[in-house]
This record gives C-alpha cells, structure tokens and sequence, in this order.
DNA sequence: CGCCATTCTAGGGTATACGCGATATGATAG
DNA sequence: CTATCATATCGCGTATACCCTAGAATGGCG
C-alpha cells in the first residue's frame, strides 16, 4: 500500500493543482475537495464504521443495528416510528434493519392491541444478552475513534457534531 | 413532521429510561446514544447529503459523485487507483460511480499507452461545464451545513474531523 | 359516512464495503 | 528469456444502509 508510486507515466501534469497562474477566475480553483466539510463528514464517519466492524465481536453487527438494539432496549414497546424518529434513521431504512434483526431472533415484533397500525418492536432475551455484553466494547470502539484527540478537543469534537447534526 | 403525537397508547412504560433503581451494574445504564460519537457522525454526515442533495441542481448528481468529478478535474489522467486514494472510495464502489458518471457523459475513460492496465479518467466537456456550474453550489452547501457554527467553530470543526478522519 | 392523518408495506435506485476469481500487464529475480 | 510476483482492472456476487414514492390499513374527527 505505501510503495512509493515509481509512477512517472501517463503525466500526471496538473497544473490546477498548484497556482491558478492563469487570468481564470480564482472562483473555482480554491475549491479543495481535502478541505470541504462534506469531504471530511464522510471520511470521519468511514473510519469510524470501520473501527466499529473491527472490534466488535459479532461479525454480523453494525454500528447502525447497535443503535437500534439500545434504542428498544431503552424504550422497550415502541412503534417503528418512535423509534426511527430516536435513532435518526428512515423509515424504510428501519425496517430493513428490523427485519434483519428479527431474522436473527434479537428483536419483536407484535402488533399494537390499542392501535392495530403499529407494530411494537422489544427486544428478545437474546437481543439483551446481545447488548448487555457488546456495550463494553462499544466504549472501546468510541475510545478508538476519539483516539487521536486530547480531553479538550473530544468535547469539542461532540460540541460540534451536534451543532452539525442540528435541523 | 412536527406535529404533536398525541401518542398516549402503547404504554411507553420505559422504567430503564430513569435510573437504574435497582442493583444493576450502572455500567450498562448510561451508555445515551445520542452521546455517542458514532451517532453524532452518522446524524452529521446524514444531515449535510441532505442539504446537498437539496441544494444541488442536478437532481442525479450526489455527493460523493461531485467528490469524483473534481477530484478528476484536478489529476486529469489518473488511474482509478489514484482517484480512489484521493476521494477515499473503495475501489470497487468507485468503478461503480465511474460507470455512472460515464453513462452520463461527464466522464472519458481511456487507456494509458505506458501502463496499458490503467484507465485513465478525465473529465469531458459536459463534465468540466457541470462541475464549473455546480461549484458555486458546493460552496453554498458548506455554507448551509455549517450554518450553526461560528466562525471559530468552523475551524474547529474542521481540525478535529481532520483527525477524527486520519487513520 | 367521508375526509384526512398516521403507520406501515412494498419496490426501486444509489452508495458503501468486501470478497474471490480472472485477465492483462509490468517489474524483477534467476 | 522465463518464471514469478505485484499491480490494475474487470466481473460477479453478497450484504448493508439510505432515501424516495406510492399505496394499503387503520384511527380520528367533523
């Protein structure tokens, strides 16, 4: 992976790259993918999932069912919509994810007596065995991500991502 | 969307969401998921494809394709390999992307006459023209993503995704 | 009852990451 | 030169997450 690249075909030839040099508009010159916010969201969020998937110990666990899982775990009995709205995540996209969970006999679903729309989702005593046991390594995993930055800029850094995440 | 529930049915019932009460271990307690940063990350990088994929003019063009397509326009003449490490998409996503962009017409593929197993990628004029259109609205994008920082913030923000992204 | 909001189902499209095997080519050791 | 190894891409498949839209079922209300 960190070969030194020998490679000196197919010229690179960028001159964009350096100084506009040229009368062009600097408008469009400065507009460094490195440095966009998007750029840098999408990266961070890259690493972390990552770092996720290495350290927990069920292969099959993401970082967005976890969230899930303690998300019923805290608010057991709720509908779909509750608990997307808790956990950020689209409907569509929740119940593709409870249906895997539910697949892996981790999750409930029963229908409401009261309400007989929803669907209310608990967990199954496996899904809590499940989570009681992967939360010391989901600690680990946040120490892991958080692992380049001081005491100071952690509290920045969930200052600012909530500010960020903000409608 | 934000409507009152008026959800009174289905009884929330939630004991584990106050305190622990009983002999627990109060490890397992205060484990807030929307404390975590994993969560934080997702909700922010969720947020701001959103505010792109509403701000952009070309209801096909994502996020991550804007990535590829100025990333291209700056190395002009890179190999796939090179246009995955500088966008940090995975090779196999990225000949994905590239197909569509290429369907499109925004981007040429070609082979290299000194290294005949590289494509090369390169922009076409439709491709320069959309990115140099599109740029304007990138940088309104940043603007509305990082609408709730202050100026310090920004920098801040910056700094600790930098090196909540580096590996 | 009829209209409207809410909840969920269903299907499509895109992005992301991994994998394994095949192919072509380049580079290098023998 | 040849055998071997590394690189770049392709082809195909799997799984997950994410979002949108349309429609069905249900509940609430005038």
């Amino acid at each position: 992976m960190n070969r030194k690249p020998g490679r000196r075909s197919s010229r690179p030839d960028s001159p964009s790259a350096g100084a506009p040099a040229n009368g062009a508009p600097e408008e469009n010159s400065d507009y460094v993918l490195s440095e966009q916010i998007g750029y840098l969201l999408r990266r961070a969020y890259q690493r972390h999932t990552a770092i996720f998937q290495a350290a927990i110990p069920d292969d099959k666990l993401t970082s967005v069912q976890f969230a899930v899982l303690t998300t019923v775990r805290d608010h057991p009995n709720s509908p779909l919509v509750l608990v997307a709205q808790r956990t950020a995540i689209d409907h569509a996209t929740l119940r593709d994810i409870v249906l895997r969970l539910k697949r892996r006999g981790l999750l409930h679903v029963v229908a409401d007596h009261q309400d007989r729309r929803q669907r209310l989702l608990s967990l199954s005593p496996e899904g809590t065995r499940l989570v009681e046991s992967v939360i010391p390594d989901a600690r680990r995993i946040t120490e892991l991500t958080l692992a380049n930055l001081s005491a100071c800029e952690r509290l920045a850094a969930i200052e600012v991502l909530r500010k960020l995440s903000r409608d």
